[in-house]
RNA sequence: GUCCCCAUCGUCUAGAGGCCCAGGACAUCACCCUUUCACGGUGAAGACACGGGUUCGAAUCCCGUUGGGGACGCCA
């Protein structure tokens, strides 16, 4: 039988890390089995659902790179199948329509508490003739769930969980307004759009027992089920925003390669081995539920920043400068593009994330004269400044303009002069880059070109006294 | 509160009774490389939550305790 996968995320917010992690894992399993991946969008809350968080979950999936098969489904646009479900159970005497009112499941669930018991409808409704029903009151439809025996679902990463049938009430199956509750929606769009395997959420495994007698009540052969742990905050609670509950588009702001964050989300409660550095192909090949771990993990950014450190190391120079210049705006001076381009070798092994390369790179797009930072100013007063100014005259005279060359100019230089060579290359560094720190300053020379590369020096000199 | 789930270094994990006085990665620290900062290399420190069993033998199996998480809606 083909795998058939799905992500069913409801569109009331941004697609967030934890989202991301299990529609990862269900494409994964998807195309490990050569199977399907289908997209369904749980829209029946009317209130909380926007066309913006829709946008938000495709864009960031297809920024993933988690591509799915079919059509997307949107389930607000089934309810007249989820009614008709509902009747058909109703005519088969496995549910039945309930009119206590809000206010008398209020008082229950009062009476519950204070009996320090959970929450349960009592079934009064449950075998009473229709004709007591009140007038005017609107009846919601609920499952004629079997009140003993157990519940068990065999979960592919969970195992065998089982629950008695008592602590299961008749839950809603459609509103008084007619509309289906999420219980009931999921149950027939996964059965109607042949869904073989469900992988989801850890919070969704008591609801799975409720689910399971929906099918057992229409009489479907139900999925097999793998409820994957939350993923938590540093401090093992909930996943805050500060703490990294943010949308994908989030992380592609901060600067994160969709391949790292893909490989980082694998990790996380799923091993392979000692394997840290996965390709997407290699997943592929590899994933499976057996693999993934029970217990919940926590998010760091730590390790998520080394590894995007990795990927963009690994990534080509075009694709990166392109990304600076767009988040330097300047995309369009080719003269600053093809210097970026340029540079890029020395400045990706310097920076965790497209942000931090971008702030690293700006030097190189500043328009004369540069304003070195405090520390930079402090090595063009004096003796850095007299130094400069003497190289300056033998690199105008430089036969080349290549960086093994101009160090070797450098090394000359301070040889002769009697000093080590970072003696004259922190001068050389602050009135090129107009900070302490850079890429290796020899290459920055190169990339900077002659003519820019002495104007900066004649900036800092003047500037400098 | 009731029900359900989980538990190996700070973090992510390897480990499916002897290969483990527990391996890898990130983070931390030291050293090397070095014009700065990184990258890279080498090394150090660092965990089987606790208590009972079962067994010749347990991180691995069972029970309990503790701790964490989740679910208890006419939300999804």
């Amino acid at each position: 039988m083909t795998v058939v996968t799905r992500f069913a995320p409801s569109p009331t917010g941004f697609l967030h890390i934890g989202g991301a992690r299990t529609a990862l894992f269900n494409w994964l399993y998807a195309r490990h089995h050569g199977g399907v991946f289908r997209l369904r969008i749980e829209d029946t809350d009317r209130q909380r659902s926007t066309k913006e968080a829709i946008e938000a979950i495709i864009d960031g999936l297809k920024w993933l790179g988690l591509d799915w098969d079919d059509e997307t489904v949107f389930q607000f646009a089934r309810a007249p199948r989820h009614a008709e479900v509902a009747m058909e159970m109703l005519k088969q005497g496995k549910a039945y329509y309930c009119y206590s009112t809000p206010e008398e499941l209020d008082q229950m669930r009062e009476a519950a508490k204070a009996a320090g018991k959970p929450m349960r409808y009592d079934g009064r409704w449950r075998d009473r003739d229709p004709k007591d029903a009140p007038t005017g009151v609107k009846p919601v439809v609920r499952l004629k769930a079997p009140t003993s025996g157990e519940t068990v679902v065999h979960d592919k990463v969970q195992g065998e969980v089982r629950v008695a049938n008592e602590q299961l009430d008749d839950m809603v199956l459609l509103r008084s307004d007619g509309t289906p509750t999420y219980m009931h929606s999921v149950v027939v769009d996964d059965h109607d759009m042949g869904i073989t395997d469900v992988i989801r959420g850890d919070d969704h495994l008591t609801n799975t027992f409720r689910q399971l007698q929906i099918y057992q009540a229409m009489d479907w052969a139900p999925p097999s089920f793998a409820h994957i742990p939350l993923i938590h905050g540093p401090d093992g609670a909930k996943l805050s925003k500060r703490h990294g509950a943010l949308g994908v588009e989030a992380y592609r702001d901060m600067g994160y390669l969709p391949e790292a964050l893909r490989n980082y989300l694998l990790r996380l409660g799923w091993g392979h081995g000692d394997d840290e550095i996965i390709s997407t192909e290699q997943a592929i090949q590899w994933f499976d539920l057996d693999a993934v771990g029970r217990g919940p993990s926590r998010f760091d950014f730590a390790k998520l920043d080394n590894l995007n450190g990795h990927y963009l190391r690994q990534t080509d120079d075009e694709r990166l400068a392109q990304d600076v210049a767009q988040r330097l705006s300047v995309a369009g001076d080719t003269t600053i593009e093809h210097r970026l381009i340029a540079g890029m070798a020395g400045l990706k092994a310097r920076a965790k994330t497209l942000k931090e390369l971008a702030e690293n790179a700006r030097f190189y797009t500043l328009t004369r004269p540069l304003s070195p930072d405090d520390k930079a100013c402090a090595q063009l007063t004096g003796g850095g400044s007299r130094v400069l100014k003497e190289l300056r005259e033998r690199l105008a005279a430089a036969p080349t303009w290549i960086a093994a060359d101009l160090e070797s100019e450098a090394r000359a230089f301070a040889e002769a002069k009697g000093v080590k060579l970072g003696q004259v290359a922190q001068p050389l560094r602050a009135a090129l880059s107009g900070a302490t720190t850079s890429p290796p300053i020899f290459e920055v020379m190169q990339v900077l070109g002659r003519e820019e590369t002495l104007g900066r020096i004649d900036d800092a000199v003047g500037a400098g006294g």
